[in-house]
RNA sequence: GUGGAUGUAGCUCAGUGGUAGAGCCCCGGAUUGUGGCUCCGGUGGUCGUGGGUUCGAUCCCCAUCAUCCACCCCA
């Protein structure tokens, strides 16, 4: 008869305050760099029409066979929780007119929702950043995203930990005739496939080249190239955006293997990468999607985009050590009721200070205790100083101002100008 | 979905077929209005959950749930 324990669903994680502050660190890294690059934030719900997913990302997808949390709604239609934002993100755009003939530059943030066995970097619920760009067809914007990714491992300090590979699936029809051919060579050597490529054969062909299995290895290294036979368009896209990326003097690695999982991608493919965080090494992945806002009933727009998981990136700065310092900020002041008329005059000191001092970390010490536990909260606390209220200073309008952190006597001070001394005190470190 | 490892206090972990311990944390005291160091004391566990074997299970067996790692897939 015992209650069971209600816990929090498997794969979906609590972010506890000792974490919240990192991610606010690299939040903040984020939309500034966004708006530093003239994109736009967009925010689209975390439930779509399930059909929005079946169509955009592909019928017969990993995503979209069996990892979709799908569920019917109270009318009977079916809905899911957003695996990816991309899809949202077009749906959110044509339904509002952004993408009449007009070039958008978007991002989001958020959760998204994938039924996977969890692992290290790897969560049913996981929160990813994405960008986009709507109406531009040449490699410049594809340039452009790869720039502002860079720019951002830069910032936090990871570009000397990830490696860019590139590749490009070139158009639709270039790509369905390489499949064909690919297809024709594994059945060739059929008997080389291990299972899981007999099984991908028809689903997802490309992805046998991508096998980790080194049986596999001479067969897969006598395959017929994507690259060779992408069309002429696709290839000179391709190389302008390589020799953009020479230019501007970014590093990449072509890998004729990558294949992106979702079916919307053509063109431009790209990823970012790391060895720190084992199998779960993807930090960042995007390209080109030409042919999705037709696709979903929309006028042809190119497409460009990415996105980027958090949890993995927060995982990187964590075991490269690269957290700031002061991603945890810490209280400047303690104040502290010795007695019972104290904790009142501490509360309303606390709120005086609030409005004298507006962008420094106040604490009104509450739950009474006695004047020594409360010494010990303030030092806990971490606060440069604590101000103290007992019957001597209220008699005389006064506080006690005690330096928590320094070797400094305890000097009595009148209420009246306290603000303007704790502020010198506080901007000299 | 497949394979492997692990579940004992809030945290990190010992431990034994006879119903449990340490360190840290937290609380109180050694100081009548003063923290960090030290010392003393205290709170806190149906040993993940449910079955089975046994006189008796936290320990052995089975199942289940959860976590971790790898495969698969992907951010």
């Amino acid at each position: 008869m015992s209650k069971k324990k209600i816990q929090a669903i498997r794969g979906m994680n609590d972010l506890l305050p000792e974490q919240s502050p990192l991610w606010q660190y690299f939040e903040g890294q984020v939309r500034t760099l966004m708006q530093r690059y003239g994109y736009s934030e967009i925010r689209t719900p975390i439930v779509e029409q399930t059909a929005l997913f079946a169509r955009s990302i592909g019928e017969v997808t990993d995503i979209v066979e069996k990892e979709m949390y799908t569920f019917e709604d109270r009318n009977g239609d079916s809905l899911t929780l957003r695996p990816e934002g991309t899809a949202s993100c077009v749906r959110a755009a044509m339904e509002h007119g952004l993408l009449h003939n007009q070039v958008q530059r978007l991002w989001y943030q958020g959760p998204m929702f994938r039924h996977e066995r969890p692992q290290k970097g790897r969560y049913r619920q996981f929160h990813q950043v994405g960008v986009e760009a709507y109406g531009l067809d040449g490699p410049d914007i594809d340039a452009e995203l790869i720039l502002l990714t860079a720019r951002l491992w830069k910032q936090l300090g990871l570009y000397e930990h990830v490696t860019l590979e590139l590749n490009s699936l070139g158009s639709a029809e270039a790509r369905a005739a390489y499949r064909e051919l690919l297809v024709a060579y594994f059945e060739r050597h059929h008997e080389v496939l291990d299972e899981d490529s007999r099984r991908r054969l028809h689903s997802n062909p490309l992805r046998i080249l991508d096998s980790k299995n080194p049986d596999m290895a001479p067969m897969l290294a006598d395959a017929p190239q994507l690259l060779d036979h992408i069309d002429a368009e696709s290839r000179e896209h391709f190389e302008r955006l390589t020799g953009l990326l020479d230019a501007a003097g970014i590093g990449y690695t072509i890998n004729p293997r990558l294949v992106r999982g979702l079916d919307y991608y053509s063109r431009t493919v790209f990823e970012w990468t790391t060895t720190a965080l084992g199998s779960q090494g993807t930090v960042c992945a995007g390209g080109r999607y030409d042919a999705l806002v037709e696709q979903l009933g929309g006028k042809p727009t190119p497409a460009v985009g990415f996105a980027m998981g958090i949890e993995r990136l927060i995982l990187l700065l964590e075991t490269l050590s690269l957290v700031p310092q002061d991603a945890d900020p810490v209280l400047d002041i303690y104040i502290i009721g010795m007695d019972e008329a104290g904790s009142q005059d501490a509360l309303l000191l606390g709120e005086t200070l609030r409005e004298q001092l507006p962008t420094r970390r106040i604490q009104v010490h509450c739950g009474g205790g006695s004047f020594k536990s409360q010494i010990k909260k303030a030092d806990k606390s971490g606060a440069r100083l604590a101000l103290l209220i007992g019957e001597e200073e209220r008699a005389q309008q006064q506080v006690t101002l005690k330096f928590l952190r320094d070797a400094r006597d305890q000097q009595r001070l009148a209420q009246q100008d306290l603000a303007e001394t704790l502020a010198d005190l506080l901007d000299t470190p």
